[in-house]
DNA sequence: TACTCAACTTAGAAACCACGTC
DNA sequence: GACGTGGTTTCTAAGTTGAGTA
């Protein structure tokens, strides 16, 4: 797997970052620890050593949430009622507040409002060396070329693509007039075709909206019960192998070798990543060996010893054949395919949950393959084996039609448990892990968790000015387990990092979190870069991404980690008193319902909203508009480590697309000398003709530099964008009402930041947001 | 209180699909 | 109509959190 490495600091220089210097302290992390975190149950000792700190519940926003909501709903009932008066009234004379802003500062920034110290403002080397960059790019864009598109009643660019093309083919129509007819009528058919395609799609998407279940307008269920009612199908079972045709075969040390049913299954899934990454990993392949011998006859055991002498290029190239083969299906087939793919999901992806049909996020059982852990893991290449209705619990309600399951099979269990989500699970051999078979995240519950979830967020805005204040007094506690709280939680609010909790050595991939730090993944520099007191982190986050940074702390805090690192090596843990636990039940004593992870979608939605802010230009055209909103988003996804392996592709359609933009220039550069000979010859000759010659280029030149502008700004776009995924904060961590407020706000459409996943996750937050909604 | 595990969210990769271009 | 590209959807691994248990 490709193991990504974009520092945090610097988007653009990352090339030039020294090498990873880890792959060390496993033997390290062996050893017997000084004191105090020896490992686990160490650290409950010191714990019970420090003494507990009394939970005191914050008083404020008692009310219970169902009650708040409810009133919360009626307000917003009342206020859309008079707003929509209110518009009628101004009908199409809307008018926007325009803010003055500095376009100076719209660079990405990666961190937070200044809090009460001014403690919290960008790292001096970032914001400086970032708004540098941007200052030579759309920022210039945005205000020398402005571009004004066509506007619909509601200021919306209503030029869509084909209807340029329509637009186009027009004027190439009237250059030509001479047209076959049965060209035209052909045209004209397509033409009426694809009205009709849009009118049903227009149909469906209003029968959509009013089959909607509109939950937040209702009252929540009592604390823990998740449903009334709940029927489902089951899930759907991988289909069963297909053995190889006598001509494909298996080759052990040059000579073909016949496998037994079992055996030729698993080197089936080995055979299909043959030309992936990880059949070249010494882990995998052990891990695969051994799992896959345990699959094979003892015939087979004896002849087959040595992975290295297996040769599974001719299954893997029939298995190339036979995806080929799919792709250039012919029409028909493929439509046939993808209507019984919409037979099984109207069957089976969907339940009934208190009477509304839900749909279900994952409702086909996991196939057997071969375990792809991330990064190191250990495990990786080991069998996933089949899953069988004998593996799964079956979750319903008592009263509903219980799923029956394949013919000659029953269910492990079926229990009807209200106070969970899930409709199934089983527990996959590799991990011992529980899988389950959930709703689709645009579903009620899903929906209702995650408004729960920006709404702590946002209470924690009015408590964060206490918090840190008390953990900045921390900083100085005489308890060594408080000190490490208090910098621990002073990363976790600053940087964004996760809580990190404890893993079991050997049965995954060495990664951390903040609380999991061990003292070779910081650096610490007095001076750096004209910097004072900055630390450099560099260790494997989740999904073994790499997170590099270097920051600028607070004096306490550096002399802190100091103390920290004192008569420690490598291996050993930064914060040995502390435990994700123990911090969240701190946290817990701050604010209710606060934990570690309630920081990071604070401070990535609040990031948002002062991005917007800064960047939104009101003068600025719509694709510069929602340029910016990518940038802010951009920001957040920095901040929060959200990267990507950059398209395989990325090289080829960058330069594609930087040549088409030196294309547009060489036709701007005629067009206006065109234009100008075309104004000369009509000044000089005075015809009516050639001023309508004149109009019609000046046109022209016009069009091809909004082109030119869009190009512009798709390529800023695209190459900022190279190793950031935007998808995951955007889904995660942003309240979708900061978004939906922007783009009525700015009159942008909703469907220029969200596609139709994001509608439906956040339809409550498309229906009661307002332009006012502050996070 | 320590520890384990179920339940859920968050995450990036891969597969899929629609659309534009030639 | 073939092909390439990029956006969308699906898949499932990898986290966090809280409840239960000894």
């Amino acid at each position: 797997m490709t193991q990504l490495s974009l520092p945090v600091e610097d988007l653009v220089s990352f090339h030039n970052l020294p090498e990873k210097a880890r792959d060390k302290k496993k033997k390290l992390k062996s050893e017997p620890k000084p004191e105090g975190k020896a490992k686990k149950k160490d650290k409950g000792k010191a714990a019970v050593q420090d003494g507990e700190t009394q939970r005191q519940r914050g008083k404020e926003n008692n009310m219970p949430v169902a009650e708040e909501r409810e009133i919360k709903s009626d307000k917003r009932k009342e206020k859309k009622k008079k707003d929509s008066k209110k518009k009628k009234e101004k009908n199409s004379s809307e008018h926007y507040e325009i803010q003055q802003q500095d376009p100076q500062t719209s660079s990405v920034i990666v961190k937070l409002e200044p809090d009460e110290d001014g403690d919290f403002a960008p790292a001096k080397k970032q914001s400086k060396g970032k708004k540098r960059a941007r200052q030579g790019e759309a920022g210039e864009l945005s205000k020398s070329k402005k571009v004004k598109l066509e506007e619909d009643a509601d200021g919306v660019e209503t030029e869509t693509k084909p209807q340029k093309k329509k637009k186009i083919k027009k004027e190439e129509g009237n250059k030509k007039p001479k047209k076959e007819e049965g060209a035209i009528k052909a045209k004209k058919k397509t033409q009426e075709e694809k009205e009709a395609a849009a009118a049903l799609k227009l149909k469906k998407k209003e029968e959509e909206e009013q089959m909607r279940w509109r939950w937040w307008e209702e009252e929540k269920y009592e604390d823990g019960i998740k449903w009334k009612f709940l029927e489902h199908e089951g899930p759907v079972f991988a289909p069963p192998y297909e053995p190889l045709p006598d001509s494909v075969k298996f080759y052990y040390d040059g000579k073909p070798l016949p496998l037994s049913l079992q055996a030729e299954e698993v080197a089936s899934f080995f055979a299909k990543m043959l030309d992936h990454e990880y059949t070249t990993k010494e882990i995998f392949r052990n891990n695969y060996f051994m799992d896959w011998r345990k699959e094979m006859t003892l015939e087979e055991r004896m002849v087959i010893t040595d992975l290295a002498k297996c040769d599974f290029t001719e299954m893997f190239t029939y298995y190339k054949g036979k995806m080929e083969e799919k792709k250039n299906k012919s029409k028909e087939d493929k439509l046939k395919i993808k209507e019984e793919n919409e037979k099984l999901l109207q069957e089976y992806g969907y339940c009934s949950m208190d009477h509304h049909r839900e749909r279900i996020g994952n409702f086909k059982i996991e196939p057997p393959a071969l375990f792809r852990g991330r990064g190191d893991h250990p495990k990786q290449g080991m069998l996933k084996k089949r899953i069988l209705p004998e593996d799964i619990i079956i979750n319903c309600s008592k009263d509903s039609k219980i799923p029956e399951p394949p013919p000659g099979h029953k269910w492990k269990e079926v229990r009807h448990d209200n106070t969970v989500t899930w409709l199934a699970s089983w527990t996959e051999n590799v991990q011992g892990s529980v899988k389950y078979i959930m709703l689709n995240a645009n579903s009620k519950l899903k929906g209702e968790k995650d408004w729960e979830k920006y709404e702590v967020a946002r209470k924690l805005k009015h408590h964060v000015v206490t918090i840190r204040k008390t953990y900045r007094e921390n900083f100085k506690s005489k308890e060594m387990k408080v000190r490490q709280r208090a910098v621990a939680l002073y990363f976790i609010d600053k940087l964004a990092l996760r809580a990190g909790n404890e893993k079991e050595e050997g049965e995954t991939a060495d990664t951390v979190g903040c609380c999991s730090l061990r003292v070779e993944h910081i650096k610490l520099y007095p001076e750096l870069d004209g910097d004072k007191y900055v630390v450099e982190f560099d260790f494997l986050g989740k999904d073994s991404i790499r997170y590099y940074n270097k920051v600028p702390v607070e004096k306490q805090v550096f002399k802190n980690l100091q103390l920290f690192m004192e008569n420690k090596q490598e291996g050993d843990d930064l914060f040995d008193r502390l435990s994700t636990p123990l911090l969240n039940k701190h946290l817990q004593s701050l604010m209710e319902g606060l934990t570690a992870k309630v920081f990071r979608t604070y401070n990535a939605s609040i990031t948002l909203q002062q991005q917007l802010q800064e960047l939104t230009d009101p003068e600025e055209s719509m694709p510069s508009k929602i340029l910016s909103y990518n940038r802010a988003n951009r920001a957040v996804a920095i901040l929060c480590n959200h990267q990507r392996a950059p398209p395989k592709t990325f090289d080829q359609s960058m330069a594609n697309l930087k040549s088409k933009i030196d294309a547009k220039k060489e036709q701007i550069l005629l067009a206006k000398k065109e234009l100008k000979e075309a104004k000369k010859e009509a000044k000089e000759k005075e015809s009516e003709k050639l001023n309508k010659v004149v109009e019609s280029k000046k046109r022209g030149v016009q069009r091809a530099e909004e082109q030119l502008m869009r190009m512009e700004v798709q390529a800023t776009d695209r190459e900022e964008n190279k190793q950031i995924a935007l998808s995951t904060s955007k889904l995660n961590y942003l309240d979708p009402r900061i978004s939906v407020a922007w783009c009525k706000k700015w009159t942008v459409g909703l469907e220029k930041i969200y596609n139709k996943t994001y509608r439906d996750k956040f339809a409550w937050a498309v229906d009661m947001t307002e332009t006012d909604f502050i996070f």
